[in-house]
Parts: C-alpha cells; structure tokens; sequence
DNA sequence: TGCCTAGATGGTAATTGTTACCAAAAAATG
DNA sequence: CATTTTTTGGTAACAATTACCATCTAGGCA
C-alpha cells in the first residue's frame, strides 16, 4: 500500500468535488479511500464487503452510486475483468494487464517500454484516444505450475 | 462478410470436433457460422436472436452453453465490453480494440505496428504470454462529433 | 441399417449483478 | 440555525447467466 497515492488521491478528489459543487460525504471519502488502499482490482461487492465494517449501514446500492461518481470525476478506473462483474481500481496512472485464461485473475504490470506505443500515425476512423493499455493475455505463474507439475 | 474466414472456421471447428470426441451438432455449427459471418461482437442474447431463425426451437441456454464450448475450443474469443454483458468474437487473428468512453461501443482495430510488440525482455512473474492485444481509450468519431457541434 | 450410450439440448427455475424508486437523512449555503 | 439540494438506505424490479433434469440426438457398433 501507498500512502502517497492514498493522499494524494483524496486530495485530488476532494477538490473535484469542490470544483463540480459536489457534496463530500463521507460513503465517498471511505470507498474511494479503500479502493486507494488496495492493489487489486475488485468489484463493487468487494467493495461493499470492506467498507461497511467502517460505515455502518452502508447500503450496497450506495457503493454502486458512489463508485459511478468516482468514476466519472476521473479518480477511479472501471475495469472489466474476463470474470463476470465490473471492477474498480484506484490506480489511474498508466498500466498494463496481465490476464490469465485459466483463472481469469487479472495482474497489473507496470512497463515503461509499453507506456509510449507510437500512435500518431495511425488511421483511426475520427476517434480520438486518449489513453490506452495493453493486455497481455496468456497463463499466470500459478496456473502453469498446476497443469505441468513436475518440469 | 469473408466466406473465407467462415470456411476455415468451421472447418478449423469440426477438425477439432473430432480431435476431442465432441458431438457435431446443428446448433454448434450454426452458431459458429453466425459469429464468423458477423464483423462485430454480438452478445449471447443478440447470437440467440439471429441464430434462432435457423434453429427452429432453439434454447437460450444452449447458446449460452455453446458460446462456451466454442471459446474452449480455441475458435471464438469471449471480450469483455465496457457495456455490461460478455461478448463473443469470431475473429480470433491479433487485433486490438478502439473503446469510446462515451457510447460504450469497441471497434476493431488492424494495425500492423501494434502487432509487433517487443515482449521478450519484459520481467512477467512466470506469466507466460500467449497473446496480447491493444486498447485505446478515448472518443470515437459519432460521440466527437456530437459534443464539439462546429467546428 | 437400426440399436445403444454418452453427451447435448430445451425449458423452467434459481441465482447473481445491477438499477429504479422514494422517503429519510445529511451536506452546503447564507 | 433554517433552507435547499443532493445523497443515502432499503426494497423491489430487472437483466444476464447458470443449475437442473427430462428428453433427444450424434456417433459408434453389431
């Protein structure tokens, strides 16, 4: 865990919502604080699931809601895993994925060669990108191990 | 539509039918045709609408269930949209992904220098790569269009 | 060709993830 | 503080997907 990011991501969204008038309760201040904390990537359930015990009578629909929110200000990324739900990562610096066809867990790679791909010569049909990552899909460590044991 | 690709599916698809003593059935080829013969990526339900019309009696579930069998198979990619339900791909040659954050839509992208990336010298935790593909995030041309009236 | 068996299908019911709705509660503002 | 606006909580609705089981079909064999 990062504690600068954590500060640093608070801070930024609190004055995002003092930009848009946007009320600072404390269901965002905790959710977008636990998503900051953790290195994964999980969904909104998951979420729900480690914020109630500081919240009490958190509703999940509010997690939904408010994780919408977070999105929309841009502190928050919404993921979407070969599993089924949605995900959320509170990581919004530029990243890459590392997927497994296996289990379907999904890795975060940090690659400088991959973060400045040469796209200005690409004939994109008028869309206009703004970001992007590279998904990298294959077999995770785990898996492998399990369906060759012995090599 | 490319009848070629259409021709080598299915063919590719009851080769390995045989390989794994798996029953050739109706609804598996006609949904496998369906897909190649498409250029987009239809959800489960949007296969089961267009496939049904063939298959008198089709079942919601068995497009489910061979939607599945067809990913297991290695002939028919599952993608994961933006949007919300699982999608289904049958192109399964190297191509990356234009995704709007606006409408939500993913278009395919053909682009040679992308289908090169030096990966070799990159440190994966045992992750063995099989494939990767490219997403760029940004706004495509209908939703661009949209928001800056004139200019 | 017709029978047999494993495996696939169809249809309904159950489950899961997500959204709609509205009354009650909490922020912001002056 | 009082007011206004927005959010929250909780339940009900909804949509996508899966479980289950009786029926049916493809493929192998006599």
């Amino acid at each position: 865990m990062d504690q600068d990011r954590v500060d640093n991501g608070l801070r930024r969204f609190e004055s995002l919502c003092r930009e848009r008038g946007l009320p600072l309760t404390v269901q965002r201040r905790e959710i977008l604080k636990a998503l900051l904390q953790r290195d994964d990537h999980p969904t909104a359930d998951q979420v729900y699931g480690c914020v109630k015990e500081r919240i009490t009578g958190l509703s999940r629909t509010t997690v939904y809601r408010v994780l919408e929110t977070l999105v929309r200000l841009g502190v928050v990324r919404r993921l979407h895993h070969p599993g089924t739900s949605v995900r959320f990562d509170g990581k919004i610096s530029r990243h890459h994925h590392l997927v497994c066809r296996k289990c379907n867990r999904v890795i975060d790679l940090e690659n400088r060669s991959l973060d400045h791909l040469e796209l200005s010569s690409m004939r994109l049909h008028g869309f206009q990108v703004e970001d992007y990552s590279v998904h990298l899909v294959g077999v995770c460590a785990d898996c492998g191990r399990k369906s060759r044991p012995t090599s």
